[in-house]
DNA sequence: TTGATTTCCATAAAATCCCATGCTATGATT
DNA sequence: AATCATAGCATGGGATTTTATGGAAATCAA
């Protein structure tokens, strides 16, 4: 299964129209069920997640998969309350167009500062898109905690074949 | 199978009438099994969930599933009484008109609240229709819960691939 | 008949479609 | 190697259609 990788910043327009980085439709497409040649594939937002200051792409399949995990959990319980909320309610369907773009619509771009540039970052399973100084800030973020907490190497030594176990 | 997703808020006139989104539209045009193309789908409300300050939307489909599930629980039984009277008694059918939108009986409105505006809360098989002041409360009841018992990562972590077990 | 409901029409804003333009890889052709 | 053709990509602009919403006319009910 092919994955999101990379990172792109595209212009969004006055109607808030973005291309979909040309090898995350590709994702997009494979991993939407209903998707047939020559068309174009839907996927899901999710803007749920106020942690981060992004907007979360999913693809039909990947976001079957976390739902039935979901179902998966006990009834009524908090936790699933809240799942819920954020990917079924706080999330819509998105139809890439023709021209392999989107439309951002305004109430989730004022929700990630989104104004004219957006930042995709491909996450495997899914994509974030951001406002491109929000990433970088983000990125920079990132490199901290890397130098603070523990070294690059100890990170990357989480991928030891057999060894991945992480510890609190 | 399209789901209900995402939040909209839509205005309620002097007679009641409310526009349902159309991408709910759609969805309820799936679910309608003698829905055809041009025609405008009929679903259910159900008003009996008195916990929930909200009416809840079911598609014709899956409320259909619904009635099996209960006609599975044994006759007579309590559980099977209750739901039935809730899902059942305490519901109506609605059929959009040509212009997108329900006509919301008084009796419903003055159960939820509504006045002159209503909040359409996507939750997947289903949808909610709120008083909007008392959605909003609902969601911060619920990011309340996310911050203070636990942090979002620690949620979403439920969700890792076969380690779905919930932490009390 | 009178209040309530249902149809039908009207409209502004928003969302969608359709066509057009540079640009850039890619690859074929001299 | 230099030239050319092709296709796919990121963008822009305008025309068209849907939405959400308001109001008036027609129908119904008691």
């Amino acid at each position: 299964m092919i994955r999101f990788r990379g990172e792109t910043v595209n212009k969004v327009d006055s109607k808030g129209r973005v291309s979909i980085p040309a090898p995350f439709r590709r994702v997009l497409e494979e991993g939407d069920p209903d998707w047939i040649e020559g068309q174009n594939p839907t996927f899901v937002i999710v803007y749920g997640r106020r942690i981060r200051n992004c907007l979360e792409g999913y693809s039909i399949r990947f976001m079957n998969e976390v739902d039935d995990l979901i179902s998966g959990l006990p009834r009524y319980s908090k936790q699933r309350e809240i799942l819920e909320r954020i990917l079924n309610t706080q999330s819509i369907y998105v139809q890439v167009d023709e021209n392999g773009r989107i439309v951002l619509p305004m109430k989730l771009r004022d929700m990630v500062e989104v104004k004219s540039q957006a930042t995709f970052a491909g996450m495997g399973e899914k994509f974030q898109i951001w406002e491109p100084s929000n990433y970088l800030a983000d990125l920079e973020r990132i490199e901290m905690e890397l130098s603070i907490e523990q070294r690059e190497e100890d990170i990357f030594a989480l991928l030891d074949r057999g060894g991945g176990k992480a510890n609190s």
